[in-house]
DNA sequence: GCATTCTTTAACGTATACGTAAAAAAATGC
DNA sequence: GCATTTTTTTACGTATACGTTAAAGAATGC
């Protein structure tokens, strides 16, 4: 069923989608080093789309190719979580501000209501992947909204950096309760056309959750993810 | 001279640097189609480092690449350059606050110091070209100081698409004796430790320069550069 | 003369081959 | 038994070959 798209896509973009995805998951471990001919048998292709796969996965800073050490899959430190979270944080709320400045329907907002109605649901049911999977939505959905496709991809960047991180604080940090009263705040913000509130908010969102899992990481001394 | 360390570079990282050069400097004109075959044979080398290469530029988004049509170096739009401006405003101004925190000594800020002497000198002299120089390392500097890799690596990047369209406005705008005096504003926030200041004064720089490319663009009807 | 189908071309995607150089293993000397 | 040199291995970087297929051009039918 999802393998029908592949018929449209070539070897070096099936290696691309498929490595991110062993990566973000973990199948592929950080710090780990992998050749590009056993990566090549693993999936089915030779070398060549392989390697052009991984060049752009190094880009995007998943990995690290070195010489004949092979393909590195990149841990993720607490300084790093760090530098990311300043990222996201002074990206996503620029992102608010503007989507509560563009004036959208209440249609436009449909997607962000869900993942806040999707949010209330997993904390309900103390569905922690859920409540995962509710934040990303909200997030991707509201620097959709900002309408700045070059901090949509950056975002996407730095979530897929810290994406095996943030699964494994998942598990230890208290059950993320006030996440979504501060989505709801940021979603009424844009409702309601408030700028400076719709920024502020998510601000404040975000250098919360930094704090939190930056601390859980500095605590449990969980210096490579 | 400067083909010493070639030595140690690979045809694909030569590719990467000789390439990325063309294209910020106009020599591969926005808009334009290139062969992967023609560029392997301008630059000497077989179409294997060639693809490497502009898959990596691809992922830096100085490039397309475009089956059967070749390889698409990207025009700027007055668009683009919203949305990059934005993001330089952002990941900047959070840069210089850093700095500002980080305590740094006279001779930390050597460099940042003597990029505002360059651009005194330039001024004076009414040499746009070294103006752009002395901007541009005043900016390099400010970011490697905010201590966030992350965030250089974006910056960066930013700068690379722009580089064509910021070259081109340069001598349509009057002469920038204004950067200048928030250049030391911002310089004297971080000597003297005032993250806020740091922030806000280099905020307001950007956002000018934002208005007054954008303005440049738009006025001049210049949507592809 | 125009639309349609067929043929041809050529650019790409990818497999493969191979030289090079780094690392590992073996051999040598002390 | 350990350090040093030599040999072997092997992973990579890159040239090359080739099938596929999209696009361009030619041929056909109306």
């Amino acid at each position: 069923m999802k393998d029908q798209d592949n018929k449209t896509l070539s070897n070096t973009q099936r290696a691309v989608r498929d490595l991110r995805q062993m990566i973000v998951s973990g199948e592929l471990a950080a710090g780990t080093d992998h050749l590009e001919s056993e990566l090549a048998a693993t999936l089915g292709m030779s070398r060549t789309p392989v390697r052009e796969a991984a060049l752009m996965l190094e880009s995007k800073g998943l990995l690290e190719m070195r010489p004949r050490k092979g393909v590195r899959i990149l841990p993720v430190s607490s300084e790093d979580m760090r530098e990311i979270y300043d990222i996201l944080t002074e990206l996503e709320s620029l992102a608010a501000q503007r989507a509560a400045e563009a004036g959208y329907s209440k249609e436009d907002l449909a997607v962000l209501a869900a993942s806040i109605a999707q949010m209330d649901k997993a904390i309900e049911t103390e569905d922690l992947e859920a409540w995962a999977k509710a934040d990303e939505l909200f997030h991707q959905e509201l620097v959709r909204l900002g309408g700045n496709k070059r901090i949509e991809a950056i975002v996407a960047m730095m979530s897929d950096q810290v994406r095996r991180a943030r699964a494994t604080t998942l598990f230890i940090r208290p059950l993320p309760v006030k996440s979504n009263e501060d989505h709801r705040a940021v979603f009424q913000a844009i409702c309601e056309g408030r700028p400076d509130e719709a920024h502020d908010r998510h601000r404040e969102h975000r250098l919360q959750a930094k704090a939190i899992l930056c601390g859980i990481l500095e605590k449990h001394r969980l210096n490579s993810l």
